[in-house]
DNA sequence: AATTCGTGGCG
DNA sequence: TCGCCAAGAAT
């Protein structure tokens, strides 16, 4: 009722009237997500915890087809808790970040556990669980459980960045950017103020070409008045990453493929791989790695034509392909196995791995 | 506090 | 093409 109240109401005062705005600019525009309520009702808290891990770090295209194979598998915290890990990483598996994943599971094991399987529905509470930061407390609060509390995530940053022109740069303005994004909370319905910032970054506030004759609040945005709005947010520049190369066996035995599970902890911890070099940092002859002490009994190899290229985010990875053939009944080395061909979709094989296999295997 | 964590899409 | 960016967390 106030917000039907509050889009009547003359905007005297811009400041004051900013989240009044915002929710009517949601209430007509709202994006129509898989894990959102219908409007008007209360999110259901496990949808919204999914979704928020997902989400980090992540679109929302490429979240959507992971949502719903969870969903769908695992219906509820609890189910999920009680799901094997290796299940919920090969579920995992393409989507980035696997220490998402594991932290997922421990986190649904945690509120099976220690909460008799019901979330906390505190900020604190929330926060004190595996794989959710200050972001993800805040969002779930606020979405799942109405506590007046305001998540900032990247869209909120660049909102508020522009909406007061703050030059500080990234991260150190994270607290000065978590204050200003407060002040667009109103009286209730933090949920959706929250979600309304969301989507006016990342329908309207865009990171290029920002639409803001269409912004509910670009009447008083300093950037827009100054006419700068695509330099914000500041940001302290990074250092990229330098390239890295390596060597990838592909080695069959009929319809198998030899592969290892990497440690747990790391560079796409505890996912499958094919065996292969270290990935170092200027290695002029990428040939000269490949020796793999394991694989010595190997006949004969055939380095694949071409190079499998990757990149991280932190660096760029060009990997060399041996391809190997070895007879029937060959014992996988210590800490490797077989694993059929056919059923490789299903495996927990990172994309990059999943870029080296096809290039061995010519699929 | 600065690094380390994937992957895909976009201009 | 290539750097930037996406509902960040853990260390």
């Amino acid at each position: 009722m106030s917000s039907r109240a509050a889009a009547k109401t003359k905007p005297t005062d811009q400041q004051a009237d900013r989240p009044a705005r915002l929710l009517a600019w949601y209430d007509r525009h709202r994006r129509k997500l898989p894990w959102r309520a219908v409007a008007g009702e209360r999110a259901d808290p496990y949808c919204v915890w999914l979704s928020e891990i997902m989400l980090q770090q992540t679109t929302v295209r490429a979240v959507g087809p992971y949502f719903e194979k969870f969903v769908a598998r695992w219906p509820d915290v609890t189910a999920l808790g009680r799901a094997a890990l290796d299940d919920v990483l090969r579920m995992w598996a393409g989507l980035g970040y696997y220490s998402r994943a594991r932290n997922l599971h421990a986190c649904a094991v945690a509120v099976l556990n220690d909460h008799g399987g019901v979330f906390p529905n505190t900020e604190d509470g929330l926060r004190a669980l595996p794989g959710i930061g200050p972001y993800t407390a805040a969002a779930i609060a606020a979405i799942a459980f109405d506590r007046r509390t305001m998540p900032v995530d990247g869209n909120i940053e660049r909102v508020v960045t522009r909406l007061y022109a703050i030059e500080a740069a990234l991260p150190q303005a994270k607290p000065l950017i978590q204050e200003m994004a407060a002040t667009l909370l109103g009286p209730s319905r933090a949920g959706d103020s929250a979600q309304a910032l969301m989507d006016l970054g990342a329908t309207i506030c865009t990171p290029k070409k920002p639409a803001c004759a269409l912004c509910p609040l670009n009447d008083d945005c300093a950037a827009r008045v100054r006419g700068d709005q695509e330099t914000f947010p500041r940001k302290a520049p990074k250092k990229s990453g330098a390239l890295r190369r390596g060597a990838a066996f592909v080695v069959t035995r009929g319809g198998e493929l030899l592969v290892r599970s990497r440690p747990e902890k790391g560079l796409l911890g505890g996912m499958t791989e094919v065996p292969g070099s270290q990935w170092l940092a200027g290695q002029e002859d990428a040939a000269a790695l490949a020796q793999a002490p394991e694989l010595k009994g190997v006949a004969r190899w055939h380095r694949k034509a071409g190079i499998v290229s990757h990149v991280f985010t932190h660096f760029p990875l060009e990997l060399m392909v041996y391809t190997a053939s070895v007879p029937p009944r060959t014992r996988a080395p210590e800490g490797m196995r077989w694993v059929p061909v056919a059923t490789l979709d299903g495996e927990a094989f990172p994309n990059v791995m999943r870029k080296v296999i096809a290039h061995g295997l010519d699929l």
